[in-house]
DNA sequence: AGCACGCCGACT
DNA sequence: GTCGGCGTGCTC
């Protein structure tokens, strides 16, 4: 008897086997067509088998192996495989995760040439009956793309960063850490150089959306012969499912893209960068909830191939390899760009009556600028008017009725709007409680200082650049377009305006409510907060003209503001670090989350107790359960949430425990409307 | 996740 | 008398 195992995209941890007579073993990784209970489903083969624990008589046949898709490779499917074991995803849905959604269905681009990598017979289907196939096609390779033009001189550090990265001779992971302007991206663009020369391909993710398009315009001008390809979700179907083709047929040299593209399969790939390694975005937060860093390390070890992590402020897991020696430390020097280095200084907001929540040094600095026409820039990182109407003499406040949140004073369309479920309704004349027709705006949001600013300084040109004003790209085009054009005075921006824009007139930049994070209960909130600043901070100033960052703060002394104020990340990590060590948080442990959300809080709590009580049973030496406990943000979309920590100072055992507690969470009675899912590697608990 | 089968309310 | 509500249960 000849049996397959196939991964299907079902919600389910396992596999599903079937009769294939005619199987063979290079069949290991091509798309079949399966029936599957009254219809018929895609899915890829894992595995030849002469046995199954499946009683015989349920097994159904194979409809078809497609071999017009060219087969997956080993590599990939090891990826899948990794990736499902260790964020405890069913397989099945890591390959559909992984594959462009139109060869998930079984279906190809239309190509502008023949792709197929290794003997597929273009637009021929098998069915188990009748066999077709093809030879196996040798690939050309592509000869190496030579750079063009005039290559820009390298600094003496970032020399010594390249041949540091292109002198690996096997698995090495590097944190090249420097600030915005200290030359990463033309270490990345060297050793990519040095990769395609030698044959190889390489892999580059950057974090957002917005930022690939600039990016790639500078590496495709480097490489003007590479075939580059862009891979992320804003791609349409067709394009995705063909640079995933070319990728794994090895005619791509370069693919650039979001997290998704690390799952891109590249035969010859001989480095991967991962530009901004903090950045949150890179930890995929619903569904799959993979770490694309991770995943990239991973991916690099297995290949024997170096991985470079570039950030002017990594996350505390990798500045703690870079420092302990499991990572190489590269570092770009500050005084490399010392010159262009903005002064960063805090104002203390306590001593002082704040004028509509600005402090006189802020607005003289603005006035500075006004006068000079440089370009100022206000970040605040809270869109809206203000955060919450309220009626003071009775306490009612703007709430949500399905989230745990406020609703936010829009006032430009005069909406009261949830920013966390997209909840809308019209700003109410009168309070609905007691009548009363005062109500108050209270905080202030991007739109309030907008109409601060305006009436301060009534000459300026105010643009305010948040997801309101900036909806679509083309809006935010526009926005940036007025900005380059030097038709804007003062710009108020959320972190939207914090990456990756550089602003050649901008020599100032304030901060304001940035304190909110600083006591945040998440305790990661410092990093990102400083991260943020950092970013922030790095768009004023240019060679010619210095820049300057004020930070109002009602904690002037607090070791974030010091260190920024000194661009010394380093003893602030060196701090955090310590205040983790000592109360046993990642780095020092390793930690996976439990969520669950139903209709009542009640039952969240129930179903993780109940888990709970099945891990205990399990024999949890060496893990740390918490209690179930409520979300922050206990309701959203009018579901109540709750979750469970479980945490370890050893990930194997931390592994190992998911893996057998997973099998008595599906096995679990879950009441009607109940939802719950696990985050390995949490960002936020 | 789909998609079945399975027992209780307002309609041609 | 049926159409249909979505509550459990299964899918090789």
């Amino acid at each position: 008897m000849k049996l397959i195992r196939v991964a299907l995209d079902l919600p389910l941890p396992r596999q599903f086997d079937y009769l294939a007579p005619d199987a063979l073993e290079s069949d290991i990784g091509r798309f079949v067509r399966v029936p599957f209970g009254s219809g018929t489903k895609v899915g890829i083969v894992l595995a030849l088998l002469d046995a199954t624990d499946q009683p015989v008589e349920k097994l159904k046949a194979v409809q078809a192996i497609l071999c017009e898709i060219p087969t997956l490779p080993a590599s990939f499917i090891a990826l899948c495989e990794f990736c499902a074991r260790y964020y405890q995803a069913p397989l099945g849905e890591v390959l559909a995760f992984a594959l462009p959604p139109m060869l998930r269905r079984g279906k190809l681009p239309r190509m502008s040439a023949p792709v197929s990598g290794d003997g597929g017979e273009a637009g021929v289907s098998r069915s188990t009956a009748l066999r077709l196939r093809g030879g196996s096609t040798v690939l050309s390779r592509h000869s190496a793309p030579a750079p063009t033009g005039e290559l820009p001189t390298l600094l003496t550090a970032q020399a010594q960063a390249v041949d540091a990265i292109l002198l690996a001779k096997n698995f090495q992971t590097f944190l090249l850490h420097g600030i915005t302007g200290s030359g990463k991206t033309e270490v990345y663009l060297r050793a990519i150089a040095a990769v395609l020369a030698r044959g190889g391909q390489a892999l580059m993710l950057v974090p957002e959306i917005a930022l690939t398009p600039q990016l790639q315009g500078r590496v495709a001008a480097r490489f003007p012969d590479a075939h580059i390809v862009a891979a992320h979700s804003g791609v349409p179907d067709a394009a995705r499912a063909r640079g995933f083709l070319e990728a794994l047929a090895g005619r791509a040299d370069i693919v650039l893209g979001t997290r998704l593209s690390i799952f891109m399969p590249l035969p010859r790939l001989q480095i991967i960068v991962v530009d901004e390694e903090h950045d949150g975005s890179f930890k995929q937060q619903d569904g799959l909830r993979y770490s694309a860093r991770d995943l990239a390390i991973w991916r690099a070890q297995q290949l024997g191939i170096p991985v470079v992590l570039g950030s002017a402020t990594p996350t505390l897991e990798t500045f703690f390899h870079a420092h302990n020696g499991r990572y190489t430390l590269l570092e770009l020097p500050l005084r490399a760009v010392a010159k262009n280095l903005p002064a960063v200084r805090v104002v203390d907001t306590r001593r002082e009556k704040l004028q509509d929540g600005l402090s006189q040094a802020l607005i003289d600095a603005m006035s500075l600028r006004l006068e000079r026409g440089e370009q100022s820039l206000i970040f605040l990182n809270r869109r809206g008017y203000a955060p919450v109407l309220a009626c003071p003499p009775c306490g009612w406040i703007s709430r949500c009725h399905r989230c745990a949140a406020n609703l936010v004073v829009h006032l430009a369309d005069r909406r009261l709007r949830c920013h966390h479920c997209g909840f809308e309704a019209l700003i109410p004349r009168a309070c609905p409680t007691c009548g009363n027709v005062d109500l108050k705006p209270f905080g202030r949001g991007t739109q309030r200082l907008e109409t601060i600013l305006g009436e301060r300084f009534p000459k300026a040109r105010i643009l305010r650049i948040d997801r309101d004003s900036a909806s679509t790209p083309k809006k935010w085009q526009a926005l940036l377009d007025t900005i380059h054009a030097g038709e804007a005075d003062i710009l108020i921006g959320t972190q939207m305006l914090a990456k990756g824009h550089d602003f050649p007139r901008l020599t100032m930049v304030g901060a304001i409510g940035a304190d909110a994070a600083l006591f945040a209960a998440d305790f990661r909130a410092p990093e990102r907060l400083f991260a943020q600043l950092m970013q922030v901070g790095g768009r004023s100033g240019r060679a010619d003209l210095p820049g300057e960052v004020l930070i109002q703060t009602d904690y002037p002394d607090h070791a974030l503001y010091e260190a920024l104020v000194d661009g010394d990340y380093g003893r602030f990590a060196r701090t955090l670090l310590l205040e983790r060590e000592i109360a046993g948080f990642p780095p020092y442990s390793f930690q996976a989350l439990l969520r669950a959300e139903a209709r009542t809080v009640e039952d969240s709590l129930a179903f993780l107790a109940n888990a709970r009580r099945d891990a205990v049973a399990l024999g949890i030496s060496g893990i740390a359960l918490y209690d179930p406990v409520p979300m922050k943000m206990q309701r959203l979309m009018a579901l109540e949430r709750a979750q469970l920590l479980v945490e370890s100072t050893s990930r194997p055992a931390l592994q190992a425990f998911l893996a057998r507690w997973m099998e008595a969470i599906y096995a679990l009675k879950k009441t009607s409307g109940l939802r719950w899912h696990l985050d390995v590697d949490p960002l936020e608990i």
